[in-house]
DNA sequence: TTGACATGCAACCATTAGACTGCATATTAT
DNA sequence: ATAATATGCAGTCTAATGGTTGCATGTCAA
């Protein structure tokens, strides 16, 4: 779970997430095209995501296909996202008496 | 959307989201009860999970009281997850070809 | 077989992150 | 008023992060 919130915190991995949404089966080098970085650096970046494995990979001659792995975007959202979002409504309600409190303030005071 | 992923990049501070989630409105020196750290490096999470609005805060006198607010966790939901939620199926459909491809292989060699 | 291409590996460097200590300020209660 | 409580602010330290360069290895094509 660390390393797959740790491996998006980074906007040049998310954005090379999102090459491969464009276009999956990509190598290194097509990947790096679109970075203002060198390879090793990108290099680096892919194995971040390797080890949180929202990037596959798969030799192919001397090139090095990337596929992206949404599997543990999903666990975010299981484990994250929808447990949260019950308290969304929380929130507004919350805000609702807010405004009510401070409504009746107002009128405390006429 | 580069605040939110940096700010849940780190296990302490999705721990004080977790615990805003069982008791909401929680003050700085409550929340630092729950983490092995001094309240100054409680401080410094709060205030980047407060850049990134996940964390909303009332000072009620002398207490600073903690809300959780999960709508950046939606957007993460809308622009990221749901996104790529699609390719899930895409993923799996690869693997699926994958083997049969596999399964062909072998059966050549037959 | 040789040269070009695709990638890997290691060392290095600057910046940031995450922890700490120490002191300051503001509010509450006695 | 004074002491205790709740928080803020500044400076320091270490380790991790994100980038670099240089060289090595493996594969394809002429």
């Amino acid at each position: 779970m660390d390393n797959i919130f740790r491996a998006l915190a980074d906007a040049s991995r998310r954005q090379l997430l999102d090459e491969l949404f464009k276009r999956n089966g990509q190598t290194l080098t097509e990947l790096c095209e679109h970075l203002e970085m060198t390879r090793q650096s990108v290099t680096k970046h892919l194995s971040i995501l390797e080890d949180a494995q929202l990037v596959v990979t798969e030799w192919q001659g001397r090139s090095k296909l990337h596929y992206l792995n949404t599997a543990p975007l999903g666990e975010i959202h299981d484990r994250w996202i929808s447990k949260f979002d019950q308290h969304r409504v929380n929130i507004l309600q919350l805000l609702k008496r807010k405004l009510e409190e401070e409504h009746n303030e107002r009128h405390d005071n006429d």
